[in-house]
DNA sequence: CTGAAAGCGCTTACAG
DNA sequence: CTGAAAGCGCTTACAG
């Protein structure tokens, strides 16, 4: 079955006129070439017409669908980050029609990451190139690698890093809302975190350490708390024997689960544990107390990551390698200062 | 600037084996007129060589660009209901892809809709189609009215109902858990929304109303509480003077929202008050207690939203009016049983 | 300043 | 079963 839509061509507005289409397309387009007078009148008759331009046929002339494809991985679009996720994909496809281009999503499910399946779009040219928003298997990357469009990767990075990446300033990041707790008073500090779930973890895992060995606080292993097993997917807290007086999670939603947690068992917070998280997400003001965090600037790493695509997808690729874009510390409720006289 | 993506063809397959580009074209389509031996070997080559199908100019070819706009509105994309309406453009994306379409996501500002600015997509002839996820205002309606396109409103509708749409049972979901509140020894109930706001809070108000007037209840004015501005911003709840037993909250935000108020004034959930909420989101479970809740059949409202639209893109556009998809009670732990001898 | 010709990659309708 | 021709709506490169 065919199905016309009636709509006017530029061959239709030149008609009318008496005119070449391409002195239509030149008027439309804004392009030299045609003199002012008629320029107006092309303009305006295709105004009365209701003309809509047809991003197709310029496509299939270019050459390029001037639509990028968002893959993000299963396991992020439900429960976990998946307001922070959400959010990004929102301004990613706000940033790209500034540029005339469309973000097509695609939820990357967990048996096409494991079969190591390229998504439809990439095989119908559907895109001309990937933002990957979310930590891919390294097996999956290896694939990507190979393919023959652009890619930018957005949250996360690999160790290899032939692929650009924007990601947040996790290490610095963790770095300072550690040394926070450290000015507050504190010095047994935990760290809440799978260390081998992703990079963003790790990170701030390593910049928590950093800011325990700048204060020669002697890092202890129990200290070192397990979120969620290897799939992403999260698993009871087990507090250590000794307390800490202090928790630096790996994110707002696990610090959120932990304020219940210790709530439940009888504990006070912040006046008997200080709780801080990552993210700033709805989790960070859900929580009662309100999270101390630190919040990630989604905007400027979409930002950075939409023009880093622009670039390569108009061939100008230069190899950017990692960008990390710094977040800052948002002050709430969940931390006391137990420093003497406080 | 012009940028050619090292893309092998129909025509470099139909060189190779010399033969036309036509024949290769119903092989890769598996249309009849080819032989099995040829249509093998078209296809082995195919591979071999990474040919991928070009989209864009099948879209050329049948005036359809295969993408369905899926439009937002602003306030919808943020805090509330963002994980509702997050899920449900999943589900529509991964729908459509069944059909060989693809959903651009567009948010709507608050701004565009006032001032009554179509989408950019729109103009660009970037879609076949609309489908509309969440409330728009009825100015904006009329507008969209108009347009040369196939459109289906997502989870809610209007008055004029000349634009079909797929909703969920708010009627019905709001009577049968207020039924069941009253088959918990319930009579004091009161219900949380502003009645102006939606249509949903609206006829979930309904679906309450009609389970009072069932069992004979008085609708006591002041039982009508007050939850979020016009604009849809929440607003400080209010309660009335002399307590119910229970609220119907017409959404699980502000039964979250209620029940830590009630916990902060003194009141134990469910045992002094029992609270409801509607659409089983990610707020029902992260409020202690757990809220008794009705859920939204997201995938089956989305189905039917995506086949609808389908249809209408094929052509076979008629007229459907409003269809309404059954949800169903979850029994969580914030309704107490106040019977006697319970 | 204006336009005829060619082409983007595919498909349709028709002829052989 | 196979293919030449025309066309989808635009733009580019070139000629006048």
């Amino acid at each position: 079955m065919r199905i016309v839509k009636s709509n006017v061509t530029m061959k239709d507005i030149a008609e009318r006129l008496g005119v070449s289409s391409v002195t239509v397309s030149k008027a439309l387009n804004d392009k030299e070439g045609v003199s002012e007078a008629l320029k107006e009148k092309i303009k305006q008759l295709a105004d009365e017409m209701g003309y809509r331009y047809n991003t197709v046929a310029k496509s299939m002339k270019h050459g390029l669908s001037y639509n990028i494809g968002i893959i993000i991985p299963e396991r992020f679009s439900g429960g976990i980050s998946q307001s922070f996720y959400f959010r990004a994909y929102q301004y990613i496809t706000t940033t790209l029609e500034n540029y005339g281009y469309y973000g097509i999503m695609n939820i990357l499910s967990n048996e096409d990451e494991d079969a190591l399946n390229l998504p439809r779009i990439y095989f119908e040219n559907k895109v001309d190139g990937f933002i990957f928003l979310g930590q891919i298997s390294s097996d999956y990357i290896n694939v990507i690698k190979e393919i023959d469009m652009p890619k930018v990767f957005l949250d996360f990075y690999d160790e290899h890093d032939e692929i650009d990446s924007i990601i947040t300033d996790n290490f610095y990041g963790a770095y300072d809302i550690t040394n926070y707790l450290v000015s507050k008073g504190h010095r047994n500090i935990a760290y809440v975190g799978n260390l081998y779930s992703t990079s963003s973890i790790q990170d701030r895992f390593l910049g928590y350490y950093k800011s325990l060995l700048e204060h020669h606080i002697v890092l202890n292993q129990s200290y070192i708390i397990n979120d969620r097993d290897d799939k992403g997917k999260f698993i009871e807290i087990e507090l250590p024997e000794q307390m800490p007086t202090a928790f630096v999670c790996n994110c707002d939603q696990v610090a959120h689960n932990l304020v219940n947690k210790l709530k439940r068992l009888g504990y006070n917070v912040p006046k008997d544990c200080a709780v801080v998280g990552f993210d700033n997400d709805i989790y960070a003001t859900i929580t009662d107390p309100q999270l101390t965090t630190v919040e990630v600037d989604i905007e400027e790493m979409v930002t950075q990551a939409v023009k880093l695509m622009i670039k390569k997808v108009q061939g100008k690729n230069k190899p950017n390698g990692r960008t990390s874009v710094k977040g800052r510390i948002i002050k709430r409720d969940s931390v006391s200062d137990i420093r003497q006289g406080h």
